[in-house]
DNA sequence: TACCGATGTTAGATATGCTAACATATGTTA
DNA sequence: TAACATATGTTAGCATATCTAACATCGGTA
């Protein structure tokens, strides 16, 4: 027990790993989060999870009820960061609305390259991370982000139905901009394809009414 | 040469399931499209496929080099069948080629909704089914058809990077839609969605050229 | 007819999710 | 300090999955 083969840290905690991880669940779900980035949502395993933490393959299951359980905090993190981003991006433009609202969308593209799986574990529909309510609501609220920044553009409330309908106009684009990219689908253009101009030329024209 | 190998009847096909089934192949892609869809990719089981059709579960290994070979094969099928029904759409909308366009987009929207898990393997980057030099072609033939409308819409080549750049943004925004509708996103747009009716919108602001 | 390749089968190796029973560390309370 | 309760680990094991190996059978063809 006087021996600390891991790491020379705070004879505290390392006298907590001899057999208490200490902070299994949140070591868990930023492992869990490397492998589904490099093998996919759907040939991860949580057992090479528990491997690489240094954890029996048992003792996810004293925090989470199982592996849907675990997805789910991870999109939660994904949620999270990405909100950050987008708050970060509008921050840093000038006060130029549809600035504003390009940077945002630039933001949330960076987002989905850089972490392609757990985005679409996030948006993803299995397992159904929606049923769970502090994920769903974590996720509304990256929305009203967005709202309210095309709410003070049209110079309408942002409850109202108008500033919702141009909001879900722009976020489709993105999104769909967004899911092309990480899925490496523009390939079908045939065409070299600059996430940036696409955003710009799309927010211009979309936030233009017709008629 | 004048036997049907392809489609053998139904008293040849009984003989024949007393030990072969005659066309496995067609059958377990066909079996694992509809456990696709009703457990998603990553939760359904080729060994339940296996006892659907009544074959022991190395059976389709004889036939496909892994289970991701098998996905593959699914995710072809789908493409046959979304060009086919954007063909279909085209070829069912008046002369007016926004209109036909919009068309197609709905018909996209449209077969996304009705094979969500298809759709999502088919776009989907894991497994890596771009690899395959077949599945790749067709699902550029499938864009192809897109492009073809809008070159002739614009008054340009297919071929001319205009024509590919307009329809980019179109297809960007068609599969947003499909996307965010078959993930239920929407719901933190907090307002009804009618597709038809994004797709109108967008359409007709996205062929809008600006400046 | 006799062979041979295509397409099945059974048995099994390995991996995974998850449960049950048990062990250890920590914090509270007498 | 001693003893208990709770949280958090462990090992053992069950059920199921993918995929391989060795063997069996069917159907076409020399």
């Amino acid at each position: 027990m006087t021996s600390k083969e891991t790491e020379p840290r705070p004879d505290e905690a390392a006298a907590r790993q001899a057999y208490h991880h200490g902070s299994l669940s949140g070591a868990l779900v930023e492992q869990v989060r490397k492998l589904i980035e490099r093998d996919g949502v759907a040939d991860f395993s949580i057992a090479e999870a528990c491997k690489a933490i240094g954890v029996s393959t048992a003792a996810p299951y004293k925090h989470f009820a199982d592996k849907h359980d675990i997805l789910r905090h991870v999109a939660q993190t994904g949620f999270g960061d990405l909100t950050g981003a987008m708050e970060q991006a509008r921050d840093g433009e000038p006060k130029d609305a549809v600035r504003r609202i390009a940077g945002m969308g630039k933001a949330y593209v960076t987002f989905a390259t850089g972490n392609p799986e757990t985005f679409k574990l996030m948006f993803g529909s299995t397992p159904d991370l929606k049923k769970d309510d502090s994920t769903r609501e974590t996720g509304h609220r990256c929305f009203d982000v967005l709202i309210e920044e095309v709410a003070t553009f049209i110079g309408a409330d942002s409850s109202a139905p108008q500033s919702r309908f141009q909001s879900v106009l722009l976020w489709t684009f993105v999104h769909g901009v967004a899911s092309l990219l990480i899925d490496k689908d523009y390939d079908a253009a045939r065409i070299p394809i600059d996430p940036s101009v696409l955003i710009e030329e799309a927010t211009g024209r979309l936030l233009q009414e017709q008629r």
